[in-house]
DNA sequence: CACTTATGGATTGTCGACACTCCACAACCT
DNA sequence: AGGTTGTGGAGTGTCGACAATCCATAAGTG
């Protein structure tokens, strides 16, 4: 049978994801979600034993996470949870802002259309209306995300992902009642009409300030030492 | 003795470095200078014997290199050297523009001193004049080293450093003889000029040309694919 | 012959056991 | 007590063997 007429959708071609994958994505997640805190120790054998895998792929897990930069180890002492100080929050922050301005300039020096961006507005504003946070946030980064894609950079978007990580992490750890989501959401539009009318300054200035504004946010609950 | 009153200098600390660093280290800098060209296999089992280890600290090196971008994998098939294309070289020396841009920026607003880069000039200009490729090469990552570390951003640094690998192995792919070592080496001094004046404009106008240049050097000799 | 189904080699993925390193704390001198 | 030297536990580092996957090619099937 070369040619298969009928496939029912259900049957979604099957995955084979190694366990290393599924074992960096379960702790990533638990990492970026702040229910694995800065600090936490990472036990190969203990992780071994709970996810009922042998170490080898526990080791190698580990090792992406560590190239999300969001584990650290110590030789022959064990890993952790990278701790998260003041420092790396706001250079996180600075270095999302010069990609995000990168991103503006690539997309009005190329004149390519942003017509897409008006669509996660939309839903930014929905999910500010109805208070939902969860929602605001997933709109947030759809926008910011579709922005560096814009800019047709593969090296710029794999950077800022790996940096957006960062900022997840940091978000989960902030204290959320004190944020506005209605000024967050209202930040947005602008941005995409300085892109329209083809005005730099302005569109550069407006992202720069909305980078810098999200770093300005709570700095002090999430510092560990220093 | 909680006091040794002569330590003789010979005895240096004994360094215990981990297989896999070893490894990765050995391999990196065959890909670095080009000894392991882009679109090379990796097979864990030969590499293992020629090295003389187990495949464990071979997969965790070549996993190292992975996060440094040199290599690539696909799962159940092989690794190889990541190719390179001539849209990866010019994004890399594009990413680079917007890093050491930044560095300058920041370098301005600190207002610290930028004394230490005229020693970089010197070497540079030293290893021109006497026609020495390796000389100028090292003198000019050193200077720019030396730049962004100025910029006083660990976050920063560290993907600069990054980048900057995959810059040794598209430098050591080109073809060397076509280069102006003089001119290379006066391209510096008027950068630190415009640092020590204080003049952002002039400095980033400086730098980003500088950088540019670089990029727009011999590109087809590199190309692979596409 | 067109198509499907075995088969085998190459390579990575996973496992369990053992070796090594580090650290803290006890034991031992003097 | 001050200082040195064992010693044991916790953890990572390394190893060799086996399992799973993919691909090309051969063998079957109508």
């Amino acid at each position: 049978m070369s040619n298969v007429t009928l496939l029912p959708d259900d049957i979604a071609p099957i995955e084979n994801v190694p366990l290393r994958v599924q074992v960096a994505n379960r702790l990533r997640s638990a990492i970026l979600s702040g229910r694995l805190r800065p600090g936490s120790g990472l036990v190969e054998t203990a992780l071994a034993e709970q996810m009922n895998v042998s170490r080898a792929p526990i080791r190698e897990a580990i090792q992406i996470l560590e190239n999300d930069g969001l584990v650290e180890t110590i030789a022959y002492k064990g890993k952790r949870v990278k701790p998260l100080t003041a420092r790396e929050v706001a250079e996180t922050y600075s270095l999302r802002e010069v990609f995000e301005v990168m991103a503006v300039r690539r997309i009005l020096d190329s004149g390519v259309p942003v017509d897409a961006l008006h669509e996660y507005c939309e839903a930014m504003n929905a999910a500010a209306a109805a208070d939902n946070y969860d929602a605001l946030t997933a709109a947030d980064e759809a926008f910011h995300h579709a922005l560096i894609r814009l800019a047709d950079h593969v090296l710029l978007l794999a950077s800022w992902k790996n940096l957006y990580l960062r900022i997840h992490q940091i978000m989960a750890l902030r204290n959320r009642d004190e944020r506005n989501l209605q000024q967050i959401a209202s930040n947005h539009p602008p941005i995409v009409k300085a892109l329209e009318d083809r005005d730099a300054d302005r569109a550069i200035a407006l992202i720069s300030e909305h980078t810098r504004a999200l770093a300005a946010f709570d700095p002090a609950t999430i510092v560990q030492d220093l």
